[in-house]
DNA sequence: TACAACCATGCAACCGATTGCAACAAAAAT
DNA sequence: ATTTTTGTTGCAATCGGTTGCATGGTTGTA
């Protein structure tokens, strides 16, 4: 069943059928009427191929997701904060009529991004995390202009990004660890990824600001997976390094972090405090409660979809950071 | 450029260029070699709405998820398995060339199925979860060929499911406490679920089966949301009613559960022994470590893309369950 | 040399919708 | 009564590939 069958059940040429179903002007309201329900009557559904193809539109938006591969037989990182960012982000597509396409960073081709944005195969490309990938989205964005990505803002980006803003939630856990009396104080996280350095920063310059004589150790967790926090932690307190408060990069990370210090018989938050990043929903239901920097991913997506439609109208916009604030709850109370 | 213009440049017909990236036979190798290394060159890619009208097909494959709308308000059950299983398909549809179409139940219409396979904007639908849609799915079946389900495996489906074996899990579990002393058993699950009720009677046969004498009750959680094993356990023990075993659907519930517990000063595993479902790969990471069924998410994503692709090519299938096996870590170690 | 067989390529129709433009009818203005 | 305006509808081109069939050139065989 094709417009075209419609049309001739209906007695009408295929364009008033077309003009009827997207409710144009053009078409009385009793036509339209007639129409819409003959259509409903007959199971009539617009193919959407020849649609898009027209219209030159697909009326789906790409989300890049950072899940590694579970080829190389490795726990994967699921990242809880991703599924619901992905989520947030269904929904306000959803509102505005558009599918989600998910793709995930994949070993085949280093050009994964291209394959959208050239093949025409989406209306615009939102990036959850900018992980590594800051030189490449900044050369796609100079020729692809609707892309959005969920990361850290830097200063000679090219891209529009929304993200928290990552040196505050740094520095509210900097001040939020010192005013406990903590002075040994340990960051956890990639060093290669800008949200994790951008928090890092935060935290050191507020610790260092606040209590000269504290210190702070850099700790890096290269592996973003589940196993990489609780071995670097692991490896970290096996070498009699001793901390008293310790900042993670992600909830994730906090929460095996927090599984390695209790493996060692150190006890959280007494010995050591501890706060992560992302207030995933599960965090309030940690043992202990998980206190976290948090980010607000209904907000996030609605961020995300609002400015990438106004790439793709053409309209002008810029990069923005969502609230951000701490959430104290016992990993770090004292 | 499209195209015709890549044919110019190439001195050939657009049938030619067609066939030489398509690695038609009909096409000297040489040729072949030549346009492709020209639509390099000239950074030519394909149309993908074009390719897909013309050919009638999508490429892509719709992954419905269960995720309840963020929009009342209330914290989404982001079931972690969710995403490991999302990654564990999106590699599978990767490697036959397809992409994966993203959408989660909506409150926009109860006839979500439709939208895709209607307007044939997929080639095919895997349903994550029947949950409580079994009805729809089998009246769906009988005109839609093209889809699979997670879930349990139903006596009466005309759809094909791919799932671990519900009824097996919960014997496992009921034969692991039973054998660990247990004789006051609870049951923690959404009971509208028939992968749950699978799940409960094999429990429950087994129990009583071992020990006559043992008690089990059925604990419904009707809201499979953070909250909702939380509040269920806390109410149950509220009431004074005691167990010293408790087997969860999932791994997530069996979670609050314990967190829910341990509010009450009741120690796990000590007290109660804990056994969830689904061997997330957090639960190795919790306090304490979750004992759990195992379903490998790696082999399900596998086996739900072989199915669907042999129903898209019209080959001969059945549903399958996966292996399905005990984990037993320390929150019912005795 | 003539004819068949074969191979590589081009022509043109086609997929199913959208839309600029023209045509026509009815209503309004002259 | 004639012209202008207004409002509906249809015609036909178009989007960018794919593919059945025809064509023309080359090689092999009689």
């Amino acid at each position: 069943m094709k417009m075209s069958d419609l049309a001739r059940i209906a007695g009408v040429s295929k364009s008033t059928v077309s003009r009827a179903l997207s409710d144009s002007e053009l078409v009385t309201q009793e036509t339209r009427d007639r129409i819409k329900a003959l259509a409903k009557e007959h199971g009539y559904r617009m193919d959407a191929r020849a649609r898009n193809f027209r219209k030159r539109e697909t009326l789906t938006i790409g989300v890049l997701v950072p899940i590694p591969s579970t080829e190389q037989g490795e726990l994967p990182a699921t990242n809880p904060f991703i599924l619901e960012m992905l989520g947030a982000l269904a929904d306000e597509l959803e509102k505005r009529g558009h599918e989600l396409l998910f793709a995930k960073h994949s070993n085949r081709a280093p050009s994964w991004l291209r394959e959208f944005t050239e093949t025409r195969s989406v209306d615009g490309v939102i990036v959850l995390g900018q992980n590594i990938y800051h030189d490449i989205l900044n050369e796609i964005a100079l020729d692809y202009p609707n892309l959005v990505v969920w990361g850290a803002s830097l200063p000679d980006q090219n891209y529009i990004s929304v993200g928290s803003d990552n040196y505050l939630g740094g520095k509210l856990a900097a001040e939020h660890l010192i005013s406990s009396g903590r002075s040994h104080l340990g960051f956890l996280g990639n060093t290669h990824c800008p949200e994790s350095m951008l928090r890092f920063e935060g935290f050191r310059d507020t610790v260092l600001e606040k209590n000269p004589e504290a210190e702070v150790t850099l700790i890096d967790c290269p592996e973003n997976t589940h196993d990489g926090g609780f071995k670097t932690i692991s490896i970290f307190t096996q070498q009699n390094k001793t901390i008293d408060g310790l900042f993670a990069a992600s909830d994730m990370l906090a929460n095996r972090a927090i599984q390695a210090l209790r493996g060692r018989n150190i006890n959280v938050p007494d010995t050591v405090s501890v706060v992560g990043y992302d207030n995933i929903s599960s965090s309030e239901f940690m043992t202990p409660s998980l206190s976290s920097i948090s980010q607000d991913c209904k907000i996030a997506g609605k961020k995300l979809v609002e400015k990438l439609f106004e790439l793709i109208e053409r309209k002008a916009t810029k990069s923005e950071m969502i609230p951000t604030y701490l959430i104290i709850r016992n990993s770090s109370r004292f």
